[in-house]
DNA sequence: AATGAATGAGCGTTCATTCAT
DNA sequence: AATGAATGAACGCTCATTCAT
């Protein structure tokens, strides 16, 4: 019993270890730029072991994108504060996005990519982990309810509506910020106050009046 | 003369096939997905006449983009109304980019995805074909200009910036809506409504009270 | 303990393998029409088999020549005598070669091809090989030099620039016979005598008198 | 009459510019480097207008290999003196190849690989070019014969075959130091001085004691 | 569990040559 | 005579994946 609980520890050690390697390969040299050799020669492993914790270089994509998932769930639970009223909460997990988007950025970047080109080849199961309860969006879902129920919140647009709205104003945003430095900068537009005016807006519109 | 022109004519002509098969590969198989042995096969030329007329893949990606952009343009540039206000100005493009979306989901969904790909490796020429003076970009900030100089459009943030976000945040709910399908469905948000509710949002946001 | 070294053994012997297979095709067709699917072809193996064991097209060219070097060298020691003198072990050293050229001629030939057309992209590396202490033509220098300590040799020329001569000599007379054979036909020159008569006059100006 | 000798002319002149298109490309980017668009677009023709003057790419560098060999002539015959000793034109023949090789290193070059390459199929229309009364080889042979008569060049071997090793002997020297100074610049062998060496070896084997 | 040799289809690109005009 | 569009085979090389050990 104990040996088998050491051995799944060790394996799911080595799991880590390995979207560890990747993980940093993959925000050093890009998504597009990382081979199979590449990794398994970053983890110390053969290639072929790689293949023994993940189907195929998709799935390993696809890890890291999901601890970067964790990583923003941790940060976001973290500052939510529940007595807060559901239009704080809103607030307060905007900030917590940006300050994931600013703190780790490869993941960001990472989870930007995926989603854009997981869609070329549609894996519906893969596609909906992010509907799963515990994930960012499900949870935004509940604060724009909480929000809805105690008045903080318009509520004549559905919940899920409103939050898949708010998410996707915010996400443009950082991406825009992220990946479109240059333009921004072409265009002498300040990244912090851009930030700050979608916010005033995205949420303006969302909240009573 | 006459025959030179009619060359010339036959050039562009099958420089517009190519594109066309590449077009059609690229929106049914994704961009990552078709090769330039397959575009050759699919506009029956050799591979080495593909080169005659682009300098590479990027190239001929390049291209299916470019008429991408400039259909959008054209659509925007026939639903302005140079009398009109700037605010019903701003409604005007955001409906015709709605529409773009609509009529061309594979041109769409190609900017999309180029836009996002393109800065693993920025290249800045390419990046800033967008800020040329008659993209739609450039055209949008002009508008939100014309509407700060009649008052309909809120004149504390500048152009640019206001610009941006719209842009960004009605990209954004289109690239939901023409990509992430099923998510819609599966949390029952209705796809047109999505779109007016995003609209009221953000344009109240960015008009004059 | 075995088993690697059984393992090593045969990673040694397909990486041979593979050298006989481009050595047999550069040998027939010639150093310029053989191509990677070529050897791959005719060693029964995929061409990312190749890439395994050498690191392009170049390696493995080189490495045939490498091979030849070897071979070379192995003659040249077998009939090298140690307590001959310096001239007599220069006629031995020009034996050896011309030895060399009679029996290895695809060997002669690809030495005499690479040198000639690996200085179009001077590698100094390689171009450098020749010069490693073992070489045929280090090791000629070195006979030089006894020779001239035994008074054999004549000694107002510098060592490397008798050996220079002497080898550059009897390369280009062991060239002419083995590629152009027809113009020596033509001329009626035999081509067993021109060696005697190039060796005499050669060692002749070079011994002393 | 006049008309078609114009166009001869003119003809002529055409194949005149293409070779000194090809030529200067060769030289400047190396044998291997040059494409046939290339030479079209510095010959300011296109591409098939090359082969109306010449059958191939081989054929385009044989014509300027040929054009090398009449700018040797040239220096060869200029400097030969009619009415002295063969061993004295020998001595002349020798410098003038040297001289050539100094001033038209890119000619010589082109020779050197050419004549290594063209064998690799053997094309005896072309290897025999050399073979032509007026060619440098043959002007040679001349010489010896001369000398053999006036008494100044030993006889006991056959002129054909004293001047074969006379050309590869000083053909090889030449090629080292025009293809290969880095590595008698490792030796710390002089160029001058090792001419003059092979020149006093070549020559004494062959002069009549 | 771990290895790493082997695969083989695929890639983007080049280029000497041909041929209809 | 001159064009230049078109060809298509060839090239060196990559890489995710498999599988016998």
């Amino acid at each position: 019993m104990g040996i088998q609980e050491r051995k799944d520890r060790e394996k799911l050690q080595r799991r880590n270890d390995i979207i560890d390697s990747a993980e940093q390969l993959f925000f050093k040299h890009g998504l597009g730029n990382v081979s199979m050799d590449h990794i398994a020669q970053e983890a110390e492993l053969s290639k072929g072991t790689l293949y023994l914790y993940f189907k195929g270089r998709e799935d390993l994509h696809y890890a890291v994108v999901n601890r970067g998932l964790d990583l923003l769930n941790e940060i976001i639970q973290r500052n939510h504060v529940r007595e807060a009223s559901g239009a704080d909460n809103l607030l307060q997990l905007g900030r917590s996005y940006i300050d994931f988007s600013r703190e780790h950025p490869g993941h960001f970047q990472s989870m930007m990519l995926f989603d854009a080109s997981s869609f070329e080849k549609v894996d519906k199961e893969q596609s909906l982990k992010i509907l799963e309860p515990g994930s960012p969006l499900m949870f935004l879902i509940e604060i724009v309810k909480t929000g809805q129920e105690d008045g903080s919140v318009r509520n004549d647009i559905s919940p899920e509506k409103l939050a898949m709205i708010l998410w996707s104003h915010l996400s443009s945003i950082l991406e825009l910020i992220t990946l479109r430095g240059p333009l921004l900068n072409y265009l002498e537009v300040d990244k912090g106050s851009i930030i700050d005016a979608q916010f005033e807006i995205s949420l303006n519109g969302v909240l009573s009046k």
